[in-house]
This record gives structure tokens, C-alpha cells and sequence, in this order.
RNA sequence: CGGGGCGUAGCGCAGUCUGGUAGCGCGUCUGCCUUGGGCGCAGAAGGUCGUCGGUUCGAAUCCGGCCGCCCCGACCA
């Protein structure tokens, strides 16, 4: 009698077969986190709250690099590059900075051999404002000198009390772009310049809908004058702010001396801003698309955007398969897109069809004896259920409007689920009913006292005053104090 | 740091209540077989049961300390 029999409990269940994942509605957090390793985009390291991102992951990171570089580099900025290490005494200048930033970050105390003197120390760097404002007071000598705009790619440490994989890591990968202006009109306007940008690339080539708006005082970028982010909805209804622009005014300028000679002959602060997305995109990526059976990565991005299925089992039907398989991939190739062959002979499969869904391959073509008889294929969409056959002379141009539609589709979808989970509030009430439901469009009378009363009492946080929303005077849903108007509540991460 | 859960084979877990010297599924390796939705059969390798100490003839199991991880909150991109 073997085990399994006189320990039914023994036998394979369903949830720790090793195959499906934890279901979104049941387990959302543990689906994330299952997923995200099932897939190979990351595993957690030896390291507290650091991770290795896998060569699927970094592959989706290399794709948003690439994407998003272009249209940096097309609004005018340059890359460069800054220390990692940054002197303590840099930080500490400005005053809110350094305040917000302390708990977090790590500090070099020895180098070496022996221990630094105080005074001498060295954070790593958990944003660059500071180092690079040290630089720009070098650069910056005249009016003729301006605009500056910068992008640095970089790593950076955030000593965060609760990691979790790409959302909120100790180390992490983003860009951070920094710019001087002559005037503070110019500041602003590249301050919303950029938040278009990451508007765009959010919506466009992450098919995520995003809510673009400007951040309250209390959420506000340690040392701006205006923070601006755009926002999305998760599949759980809870908000990720995926990316942020700030117009820091003069503050860093004037503790760094960073000054300029107008026209006028007169010494200037500059005017400034920052912007900045990160590897939390990937995060943002999985959480809007991604299925019960694994990942969904909308075509732009995607790594694999199609694969191609061979099938057959004596050499001979291999053989032409095989043939026909790699003309069609070349073909593909041709047309642009990232096409694989799958011809493990040791997989069958039905395995490689779940793999693949559980990998984020957009589009699979199947391709076996059957279809070379006929000469036709199969194709199956990752995000829809149906499949469809037809002539193999159509597939690649079948292929490119698939991934077209999908990529639609996936935006759609997004902003569907997200429009029916936004919900005007007026009462204390609906916001204790609502307080789960997604994005609460709230009258709140601007003070950060009821701010946080809201946050204590409901758990949902300000997100942003989104731009394209009417601002009409109300009474705050807890305080009854006038408010100039709606703004987005929600539960965050 | 508060609340909850968990550390047993590469992965997912059972066994702990009731102490008797470790098991299931998946994966891996070998051979045969199979390939249109997670193939099948046969065989094999693989674990000082997180750690330190205590109780006991005997500890994965009971008692105590420590370490680590995950989830929910506070911090945050």
C-alpha cells in the first residue's frame, strides 16, 4: 500500500501541484508573487529586499529603456552619469530632502580598511538631486548655458520596511532626469512635459490607462515645490503611482549656488526639475494584464511576441516542419517582429502551450504535419480564447495585426476595468462601503489634518488632483469644510 | 516595529496533536515509448527535518532560546 493511500492528504492537491498558480480573486499577493517567479523575471536574493531580476524581467526592462530613451532623447535631454556614492553632508543641504530621506538610506561608515570620520561618510545614493546639483553649479556660468537636461540610468537604495518584487525593492533600477531652466515658466513646462511623456509611454506602449495629476503637500517630492504623477489601477482596485515629475523650483539651486548670469547681467538661480520611472513599471506591467494562467505583456513591450509551436513525431514530418517553421520565423522577423522557435523535441506539447501563456508569449503559431498537408497554421492569441487557422501565405502579416489588436484591446480592457471602479463619493458612508472598490473621486477640504484623519480612518490615501477632471466647489465628504474640488482617493501600494 | 502564518529533497507539501529513526506530487537522471492542451511505463539519484540547547532508552514530533522567510499594517517609487 503505498502512502498516498493510506494518506489521502498525500496526494497532489490543486493548488500545490506545481502547475496552476494562486487564483487573483482568491489570493492577489500571492498570484504576484508566484507568477512573477513562475515566469523567471525575478527571485528573491540573500539580500533583504533585493532581487535578481531574471533574463525574462530584464528583457521587459530593456524594452521600456529602449522605448522610453527614444522619447527622452527626442524632447532634447542627454544622458549622462553620477557617482553612486554621495557625501553625507550633500544631503543634509536641503533641509526637507534630507529630513524624508534619512531613514531610508544607507550610509558608508568604513572604506578603506578603517572607519570614516564624521563628516567624511558617503550615502548611496536613494536619488541624485543633490550630487547632480554639485555638478550643475559647475556647468551653469551663463543664460547662454541653459537649459540643461540631463537623464542619468541608474541603480539606487531605498531602505524600504516592506519589499515586495519590482514594487518596492531595496535596490532598484530607474531614470531619473534633471534639468536647469532660465525662468520658472520654462521649469514648469518641462515639468509637464515630461509627465506627458510618461503618459504616453504608459497608455501607448504599456496599454495601461493612467490618471495624470498633480500630487497634495503631504505626498509631495521631499524638497519640490509641485510633484505630478500619473497613476493606475491595479487588478486588486488598489492605485500604483508609476511615475512622478517634479518642479523643484530654486530650492536645490539656492543651497548649491546654482546660478547663472542673465542678459541683464544679473546673478539668477536656476529654475529646476526631476522625473523619474522605475523597474516598479514591471511590477505596474504584470498586475494590469496578467491572467489566472500567467503573463500578459502587451506586444510593444514584449519579449517574446511570437512564438512558433512545432509539431510531429517521426524525423521526416520534423524535418519539413522544422523547414517550414524557419522560413515563416525569418519571414517574421523580416516584418519586425521577435519571433521563436520552439523545437524541443523532449517537451510536448501541451506543455509548451502552457508555458508559453505562463511566459507572456503574445501570439503562438502552431505548426504541425496537419497543417503543412493543408498549408495552413494555427494561430492563438495569449489574451483571448479562440483560435484560428488559416493559409500559411497569410500568417505573417495575420501575426502583425494580431499584435496590433491585442495591444488595443489590452488597453481597453484596462480602461475599462478601471473606469467601472471609480466612483464619485459624497458621504461618509459610501467611503467606508467604497473603501475597497478602486478609485473614490472625493471633495476634501485640502488640510493635511483630514488627509490623514481619511487615511487612518479608511485606509485610502490621496492619489492625485487629476488634470482632466472639473474642479467644482463641494464640502469635504468627512469635515463639511468648503473644497475646490474633486480628487482621487484610493488605496495604494 | 505591531498582528498573523511558515521553515522537512531542486520546487510545492504531508508527517508534529498522540515521540520509535522520514514520505507524497512535480522536477532531475537512465532506458523504452510518445508528440494537435501540462504523455505513459520501468528503474535511479537526491534530505545531519532552519539553528542552538533541554527532556527522554529514543525527538521532525515535547519544552526553551535564537535566526530566517512570507502575508496584513506603519514607511515609500
Amino acid at each position: 500500500m503505498s502512502d498516498a493511500q493510506k494518506n489521502p492528504q498525500n496526494a497532489p492537491k490543486k493548488k500545490n501541484d506545481n502547475l496552476s498558480l494562486p487564483l487573483r480573486a482568491e489570493d492577489f499577493s500571492g498570484w504576484y508573487n508566484d507568477l512573477v517567479k513562475r515566469a523567471k523575471l525575478a527571485d528573491n536574493s540573500d539580500v533583504r529586499g533585493s532581487m535578481v531580476i531574471r533574463p525574462n524581467g530584464y528583457a521587459i526592462w530593456e524594452n521600456m529603456q529602449k522605448v522610453l530613451d527614444g522619447m527622452f532623447k527626442d524632447t532634447g535631454h542627454q544622458n549622462a552619469y553620477f557617482p553612486v556614492l554621495i557625501p553625507e553632508s550633500y544631503l543634509a543641504k536641503e533641509k526637507k530632502h534630507v529630513a524624508d530621506f534619512a531613514p531610508q538610506v544607507a550610509v558608508v561608515t568604513h572604506a578603506g580598511g578603517k572607519a570614516l570620520p564624521e563628516g567624511e561618510r558617503y550615502v548611496i545614493r536613494p536619488t541624485s538631486e543633490t550630487i547632480i546639483n554639485r555638478s550643475f553649479t559647475n556647468w551653469v556660468q551663463s543664460y547662454r548655458d541653459l537649459p540643461i537636461l540631463i537623464n542619468q540610468w541608474a541603480n539606487v537604495i531605498r531602505w524600504e520596511m516592506r519589499p515586495r518584487l519590482f514594487l518596492r525593492t531595496t535596490e532598484f533600477l530607474w531614470q531619473e532626469g534633471h534639468t536647469c531652466h532660465a525662468t520658472e515658466a520654462e521649469a514648469t513646462e518641462e515639468t509637464l512635459r515630461m509627465l506627458d511623456v510618461y503618459e504616453r509611454f504608459a497608455e501607448d506602449y504599456m496599454a495601461m490607462p493612467v490618471i495624470k495629476g498633480q500630487k497634495t503637500e503631504s505626498e509631495k517630492f521631499p524638497g519640490a515645490v509641485n510633484t505630478y504623477s500619473i497613476e493606475a489601477m491595479m487588478q486588486d482596485k488598489k492605485a500604483l503611482q508609476a511615475g512622478t515629475s517634479h518642479m523643484l523650483g530654486q530650492n536645490f539651486a539656492k543651497m548649491f549656488d546654482t546660478m547663472y548670469q542673465s542678459k541683464e547681467g544679473q546673478k539668477e538661480y536656476v529654475w529646476q526639475t526631476s522625473w523619474g520611472v522605475s523597474t516598479r513599471l514591471i511590477g505596474a506591467l504584470i498586475m494590469t494584464h496578467s491572467d489566472d494562467q500567467g503573463l500578459i505583456v502587451p506586444p510593444k513591450l514584449a519579449p517574446m511576441q511570437c512564438v512558433i509551436v512545432i509539431i510531429g513525431k517521426t524525423p521526416e514530418e520534423r524535418g519539413a516542419v522544422r523547414a517550414k517553421a524557419q522560413a515563416l520565423a525569418a519571414d517574421l522577423k523580416k516584418a519586425g517582429i521577435r519571433v521563436l522557435v520552439d523545437d524541443d523535441e523532449t517537451k510536448g506539447p501541451g506543455f509548451k502551450y502552457a508555458e508559453y501563456e505562463l511566459r507572456g508569449a503574445c501570439v503562438r503559431v502552431d505548426l504541425g504535419p496537419k497543417d503543412l498537408e493543408k498549408n495552413q497554421a494555427m494561430l492563438k492569441r495569449r489574451d483571448v480564447a479562440e483560435k484560428e487557422t488559416l493559409g500559411l501565405d497569410a500568417v505573417v502579416a495575420r501575426v502583425g495585426e494580431l499584435l496590433e489588436v491585442m495591444q488595443k484591446d489590452l488597453f481597453n480592457k484596462a480602461k475599462t476595468f478601471r473606469d467601472t471602479h471609480t466612483f464619485e463619493v459624497n458621504t461618509v458612508e459610501e467611503l467606508k462601503a467604497k473603501a475597497d472598490d478602486g478609485f473614490l473621486l472625493m471633495h476634501w477640504d485640502g488640510t493635511p489634518e483630514t488627509e490623514k484623519r481619511i487615511k487612518d480612518e479608511f485606509g485610502v490615501t490621496t492619489r492625485n488632483r487629476p488634470f482632466d477632471l472639473k474642479q467644482e466647489p463641494g464640502k469635504c465628504v468627512l469635515t463639511g469644510n468648503p473644497s475646490t474640488g474633486r480628487i482621487v482617493f484610493a488605496k495604494a501600494y
